[in-house]
DNA sequence: ATGTCTTTGTGAACGCGTGCACAAAGATGG
DNA sequence: CCATCTTTGTGCACGCGTTCACAAAGACAT
């Protein structure tokens, strides 16, 4: 998606479409939950909404790794679990970085559940000297020199970029080079990889943002239907591109 | 999508679709870039470059807004900046709450990015009574018995949930009450809410799921080629169920 | 063994999102 | 004022994802 002129499938390996891959996680973690109350099987419907998703969705999701459920029963939690398990990867071990270990870095290797599937946080990477060998969530932090050993030594393919959005691009980068092929980026900016590298970004403004334009809509039409309900007439000021509270649009945004 | 009966458009608004909302924050953030570096004008070439997408793309989500363009030369980056903002309600102020102030919900007190763009921490909130009166990034913690006049006081109607998931749903059902209609929610949750009430989630754990399961197909493929070009012959066990390193699939999980 | 009843697995239709390709618009130079 | 050239705005086709609806499968009781 970022350099890329060989425009390969991207996510439809063998099949498993991408919307699918993304759900997995949801369902292992509801059929995680009935499998500590010992619940032995569950059914489409149960488990759909356990998850928040449609249960037609959910079975199409599920024929998609193959038929493990029982008509008339419904499907075997526990089997289902490993399978799923087994499909995202998770039966393995994941060694992840996390580079730039500030406030949110900080909280990342502090989070539990982190290592509860599979992901174990091999070192944690900074470049300010201050923060070497500093302890945060029991482990040590490293220099930025080593970045590059500790990644093949470790194995490690993830990696997670918590640093300020100036230098994302340039860690990203000495990742890639030392053998990373996964990138998680918090910081907000379009990290650009080579083909084969994939990154995925989570970036809080933008879902305040569309929370934002969300609300305001809301506001909008409950304006709107306040208004419509005090005077019947319509308005017909401009064309249609009225906007509430805002009279006119200035050429240049103020300040 | 909760316990919706009503089938409301969750997005047509009045045409901007979905997914072109969710980028107009991301070419916001370039256009800001280009703002401060007193460049005039940009292509959609240009822009969808520095936001990482296709300009054809770029151009229909532009189209939705109106038409701000000028042909031969491109677009107006003040002004774009400024209809962008209001289409997504930024041009105003969004206090928000966060609740569950631990180690993530710290960390998001202390980003400055948050108020870069409209949103204002009003309140941080916890349960727990050790936290009361504590500053942290500057504001006093105040305690949750409060959170429903906090809410009222400062007419906030976005909240951000950083508590543990067992206690999200509630905390999230005090929210809704008290008059929050949008929720970022960090707790691995399937939250349930009332018609007309946004919900959007983080999940680390989703997101490094993910990118586990690509990168278990990358280093399938690979093995599946170099074994390959060792035994030309096909294999040819069972059926094609055939998931590398794992022999047969049992009925039960290993513990 | 047979019938009934529950629930899966999926065919088919539909809608949304994406990207191509091009005509129209307008700037710019002569 | 006209020609040329750049770039927008969008019609169109295509593919992916979602949902409905139902036949087939199998459990369970008799
Ligand atoms: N804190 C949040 O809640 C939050 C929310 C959304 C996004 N973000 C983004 O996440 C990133 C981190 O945020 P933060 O609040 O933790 O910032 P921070 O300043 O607290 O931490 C950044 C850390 O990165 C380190 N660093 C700087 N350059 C480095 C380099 N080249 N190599 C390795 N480490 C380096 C710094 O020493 C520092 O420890 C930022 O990009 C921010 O925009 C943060
Ligand atoms: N830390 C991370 O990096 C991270 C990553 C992904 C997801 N999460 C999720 O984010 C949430 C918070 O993580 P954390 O690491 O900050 O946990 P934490 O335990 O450090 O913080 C949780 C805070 O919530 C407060 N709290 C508990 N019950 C409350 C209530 N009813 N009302 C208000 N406050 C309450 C606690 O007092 C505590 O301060 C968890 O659900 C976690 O799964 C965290």
């Amino acid at each position: 998606m970022a350099s890329g002129r060989t425009h390969r499938p991207a996510t439809r390996s063998r099949g498993i479409p991408e919307a699918t891959v993304a759900r997995l996680p949801l369902y292992l973690r509801a059929l995680t939950g009935l499998s500590e109350r010992s619940v032995p099987t569950v059914s489409s419907e149960e488990l759909a909404a356990a998850a928040g998703v449609n249960s037609a969705k959910l079975r199409k999701d599920f024929s998609y790794l193959g038929s493990y459920g029982t008509r008339g029963v419904g499907y075997d939690v526990e089997y289902l679990v490993y399978q799923i398990s087994r499909e995202l990867g998770l039966t393995q071990d994941w060694p992840v970085v996390i580079v730039g270990i500030g406030n949110l870095g900080a909280a990342l290797a502090n989070y539990g559940g982190f290592a509860s599937r599979g992901f174990r946080v091999a070192a944690l990477i900074d470049a300010d000297p201050a923060m070497a060998g500093k302890q945060v969530a029991g482990i040590a932090v490293q220099h930025s020199d080593g970045l590059e050993k500790i990644i093949s030594d470790n194995g490690v393919s993830i990696g997670v970029i918590t640093t300020p959005p100036s230098v994302a691009q340039q860690v990203c980068d000495r990742l890639v080079a030392a053998g990373v092929t996964s990138i998680l980026n918090f910081a907000p900016t379009v990290l650009s990889v080579p083909d084969g590298v994939d990154v995925r970004k989570v970036d809080l403004s933008i879902e305040l943002q569309i929370l934002a334009f969300h609300e305001q809509r809301k506001a909008g039409e409950e304006a709107a239907l306040n208004e419509a309900a005090a005077l019947a007439a319509p308005v017909g000021r401009a064309d249609s591109t009225d906007q509430g509270p805002d009279g006119d649009v200035p050429a240049v945004m103020p300040a």
